[in-house]
DNA sequence: TGTTCTTGATTGATTATGATTGATTTTGAA
DNA sequence: TTCAAAATCAATCATAATCAATCAAGAACA
């Protein structure tokens, strides 16, 4: 059996039962106790798992937050459709800010041979802006491996140099009362500086993220407007009271 | 059989299996070991897949492929060498600044389970350092699409709350009287900027390099320290009158 | 014909592996 | 609590597997 093949192995294991035991390892892949001593040595220095006296657990990071790569295969279509109604809100000679993350990437194609600047903090929307011939400025930062997403002091004070016509962003959810929230307290001042420094916030969240609250609040409700698709007329009307909600129709 | 054929049999393995052991291709293939690994070397070179220690796994990003990477096999091998011999230089716990470009892009797997923050403006590193597991920070700035490197105002502004250990840089040319030259000057500015916030700057720069000057000067010869493969004798003498010349020896 | 390219075998070097060692940590009983 | 036994650990070593580099033989080609 190759390294890889025992590696992904462990991190499948890990994920299955959160938790497991040197010895479970072992019996799993048939290799010796140093040969998995060393692959945990390893991945634990790829910050994939945590070690523990007697076997390892999913770092903590892992386990609060959906990898990317399993959010991007989810709702594809529906995100899709949801993206090009976003771009939609784009007219020719803006400046916008893109937040990172799946649904916004979706609206890159829809930016094409438009005269835009976009500032943003995703390292994945990197190739396929480049690809649309876009004018691109990255913010700096420290990279964070699992959302693909730069963030940190230096982040913020790189963004402070920016001024915006309009901002989007993706959060992990939105409810009446709470505003919208996101699990990671880095990437929340991000967006809440990006906000405060454009002209117009748009908040882009398939109705599968309604009544959703996460742990970092980003803004409140009213404080952005809210691009969403497939809800409910009693959610619209309810939400309406406190900000404006478009709404992407089927 | 073809030696295309046997390329697109191994991609179609690979596709089918997600990763292959060495003795599986050439059971599949017929051809001998030498030959395989050889086309290994070919399709790893194409970034159609990535080799692993005893077979090969397809490479997550098939579609990031740098418009620098159409060198020759042999140059890749001798660029390979020196970026190892490089990465030697690297000392456990150092803050580094890794310039954007191909040789320095080889140092990375040299870094793997080093102790290090890594800042860099190389888009091509970013994918590559965050698999090796290594702490990176991104200056911000604009996407030159060309060289895959971040430059340009909000880079230098980004790079001066950083300071470095060490600094490795990439260059176009080489010479005793011109020192060290690169042909766009937004990229020198920002080598220069790195440089002088480095406690020891390294030149990393094959021999081909030699005696090649570009548009724009970055630094003379002796305020770095200058990392080159197979020079000849009277070369590196007439050079050392002027700075420190470190040889990888073939 | 001579030249270039591909191939397979061989070499010594590099890397991964499993067993063993003694050190460290946990466990459980006094 | 304190101690000793058991379990787990990191470090080291020899072995086995795999690697890059080289060479010579044959195929393709002009």
């Amino acid at each position: 059996m190759l390294t890889n093949e025992r590696h992904d192995m462990i991190l499948d294991l890990l994920v299955e039962k959160q938790t497991i035991k040197m010895q479970d390892i072992v019996d799993a892949t048939g290799a010796s106790e140093s040969t998995i001593r060393r692959d945990l040595t390893e991945l634990e220095n790829q910050h994939k798992l945590e070690r523990v006296f007697g076997g390892a657990t999913l770092s903590d990071r892992n386990s609060l937050e959906p990898s990317i790569v399993d959010k991007s295969t989810k709702n594809l279509q529906e995100k899709k459709r949801l993206a090009k109604f976003a771009a939609s809100f784009i007219k020719e000679g803006d400046c916008i800010f893109l937040d990172a993350g799946s649904t916004t990437f979706q609206m890159i194609p829809h930016l094409k041979d438009k005269d835009i600047v976009v500032v943003t903090n995703g390292l994945t929307h990197i190739d396929s802006l480049n690809e649309y011939g876009i004018t691109t400025y990255l913010t700096g930062g420290l990279i964070k491996s699992r959302t693909a997403a730069l963030v940190g002091s230096q982040t913020i004070q790189a963004l402070q140099s920016y001024r915006f016509d309009k901002c989007f962003l993706g959060v992990n959810g939105f409810h009446e009362n709470y505003g919208y929230t996101t699990p990671d307290p880095e990437e929340a001042s991000i967006k809440k500086l990006a906000s405060s420094l454009a002209k117009k916030t748009y908040v882009v969240a398939d109705h599968t993220k309604h009544e959703k609250v996460s742990f970092t609040k980003i803004l409140d409700l009213e404080e952005a407007v809210l691009l969403v698709d497939n809800l409910s007329q009693e959610a619209i009307k309810s939400l309406q009271k406190k900000t404006t909600v478009k709404v992407e129709k089927t």
